[in-house]
RNA sequence: GGGCCCGUAGCUCAACGGUUAGAGCAGGGCGCUCAUAACGCCUUGGUUGGGGGUUCGAAUCCCUCCGGGCCUACCA
């Protein structure tokens, strides 16, 4: 049967630059992106999965004052940081690209060109609090003092913390910089532009209301924003920064906005396009990103599916199809946004800032990345948040990965070395019991790859599961070490079933667990990673006479100790 | 203050308003001996947070209360 090779556009949320991410940054966007990327190329399908640090911002900049760096450096060092780490977790990125990046920069200033031509940009004069000290505009949140409503001595300039009062910087009793502690602030009239996207709600509206199928936690943040009080709100598109893009209408100066950058979540999410556009430059093809993001240029077969964490909601539901839509251009819309809640660690927030939680990079340091790619996913927090405790990802990771798949793929090998030698062996015919296991394995594939297709994380990862177990299950029941006494070529058609099953696994269980996959095929001396349309001959692929190698022990179970260990390690706050 | 989400077995989670609310893990029993003391089979366990309502029928819809979480536009 002819298939179709489908298109997908994919993009995680980027992650920010200012330090190195903890375990929820990856669960809610960067991971399922991931598996859902591998999954599409898997089933033969053409990918583009794009990913990029997000680099601009106050909070990049105070984080580069903090570690003594030029902000230019601090970034292009956490770059790479940040990419060698996603390397490590097997993010299989297209391109992993930087929003500081002149193709961002190129992009971003030609939207903004575009939403003025359309009379979607605003300017406004607005009174905001300087610093003298710092020699910068602070935010509101960076402003602290007394709250006026309860007396809280450190309440931030955007709300009070203790009463949950909003507030405005002005309102603070004896206000200083957050950064410096300086009293010596004053209130400077700035100019800056407006997203007007109050013009466009009707439009948003619309096209919200059209994606029914989106998850409930998407269409009702964007709802909510479009509709509280008076409605979507127009938005400040630029900071008084000196890291950044540079306003420009086009590639033309925009008169009285000199030496202002645009805002951080103004260029963020264009450097989804921008990231492709690295792509295509650093394989020296500098037009072919526009197969994927223009619809006048071939990307109208595209499916274009986002991922990300439920704070980055409003800004890809409205803010960024505003930008996109205003433009007036054909320029390629999401088809579907992904979105996931909190992990949480212990009962609490995993919070950079405060270093609570596990990072990536210690994660890394203590367990291989599929154990903590296949615990996340297989508690990816859809429904709700999700609790990260290290009993519960012992216990998981050691039933799933060393007692059903690990230990599967060992006993098969094992007993497989011990009567036939390293070599698939030979003769005997399926009987009832192999035309079973067929049978029902192709149910639960099927069943996965329409999991994998709604991005049904926990879902997919049950039935991946259960698929394993089919395997031990067959096993028990067919019992090639009782067959061998009695029937050795009977046996010899089992291990050999056994021996193709590990080569389906490892094809099936990729998008999940990539490093554990590869070691399978390998040990299996096998390439061949073609997906099981048709379970049978699948499962045939291992013909008798193809040596293989009886792999080491591929999950080390977690023990007490360890676990003790790791939990008393990071109870505490990250230095 | 306003809004949204969640509350189901000891734990983590399923269940388009429709048989007797299901899985995995944990617990109990039996079996197997190829395997990482692994695997398989069977099994205990629930007043679906409380109360009220709609309905022939409610975990599911409505109201209310309790508990948890998130968002509220200058962190990103």
């Amino acid at each position: 049967m002819p298939k179709t090779r489908s298109r997908h556009l994919i993009t995680s949320a980027l992650p920010y630059i200012n330090g190195i991410k903890h375990l929820g940054n990856l669960v809610g966007s960067q991971l399922p992106a991931d598996l859902f990327a591998r999954y599409q190329r898997g089933r033969g399908n053409e990918v583009m999965f794009v990913c990029a640090t997000d680099e601009h911002g106050t909070p990049a900049e105070l984080a580069a004052a903090k570690a003594g760096q030029k902000v230019a450096d601090f970034c292009a060092r956490m770059h790479d940081t940040q990419a060698d780490i996603a390397r490590r977790f097997g993010l299989s990125f297209d391109h992993f690209g930087r929003s500081s990046s002149p193709q961002n920069h190129q992009l971003t200033q030609h939207f903004a060109g575009k939403l003025a031509e359309h009379g979607l940009i605003a300017e406004v004069s607005e009174r905001q609090v300087y610093s003298l000290a710092d020699g910068r505009f602070l935010p509101d949140r960076y402003i602290e003092g007394t709250c006026p409503n309860c007396g809280y001595d450190k309440a931030r300039g955007d709300q009070c913390e203790n009463c949950t009062k909003q507030l405005d910087p002005t309102d603070l009793i004896d206000p200083r910089s957050a950064i410096s502690g300086s009293t010596d602030l004053e209130v400077r009239e700035t100019k800056h532009l407006f997203l007007r996207q109050s013009a466009m709600r009707e439009k948003l509206s619309e096209w919200i209301d059209s994606k029914a199928d989106w998850p409930v936690l998407t269409t009702s943040i964007a709802k909510k924003w479009l509709n509280d009080g008076d409605g979507l709100q127009d938005r400040g598109i630029t900071r008084d920064l000196d890291w950044g893009i540079p306003v420009k209408k086009g590639d033309q100066p925009w008169p009285g906005m000199e030496g202002k950058v645009f805002y951080v979540w103004f260029d963020a999410p264009i450097e989804y396009i921008a990231a492709t556009a690295e792509w295509a430059e650093a394989r020296g093809e500098p037009e072919a990103w526009r197969r994927w993001w223009r619809l006048d240029e071939g990307a109208g077969d595209v499916r274009y599916t986002q991922f990300m964490g439920k704070d980055n909601v409003p800004f890809h539901t409205l803010s960024f199809p505003a930008t996109i839509i205003g433009s007036g251009e054909p320029w390629k819309l999401v088809d579907y946004i992904k979105s996931f809640n909190y992990l949480t660690y212990d009962g609490g927030q995993f919070s950079t800032s405060q270093g609570r939680g596990v990072f990536q990079d210690q994660a890394l340091q203590v367990l291989p990345a599929d154990y903590w790619r296949w615990w996340l996913l297989s508690h990816a927090p859809e429904g709700s948040d999700a609790e990260f405790t290290w009993e519960n990802f012992q216990i998981s990771v050691n039933k799933d990965l060393a007692d059903v798949l690990g230990n599967f793929v060992s006993r098969i090998t094992k007993f497989c070395r011990s009567k036939f030698g390293e070599t698939v062996p030979e003769g005997g015919d399926y009987g009832p019991e192999e035309t079973a296991l067929i049978a029902a394995l192709a149910t639960r594939i099927r069943a996965y790859e329409g999991f994998m297709e709604a991005m049904e994380v926990r879902k997919s990862a049950n039935e991946l599961r259960a698929i394993w177990a089919l395997g031990n299950e067959y096993l028990q029941a067919a019992a090639p070490w009782a067959a061998f006494k009695t029937d050795p070529e009977r046996a010899a058609m089992q291990v050999r079933l056994g021996l193709n099953l590990i080569r389906l696994y490892a094809v099936l269980s990729a998008p999940f667990i990539p490093f554990a996959a590869d070691s399978m095929l390998q040990a299996m001396r096998s390439d061949d990673r073609g997906w099981p349309d048709d379970v049978g001959a699948a499962l045939q692929t291992l013909p008798p006479g193809h040596g293989f190698d009886t792999p080491e022990v591929l999950f080390a179970k977690i023990s007490d100790e360890s676990r003790e260990e790791w939990q008393e390690r990071f109870q505490g706050v990250r230095a």
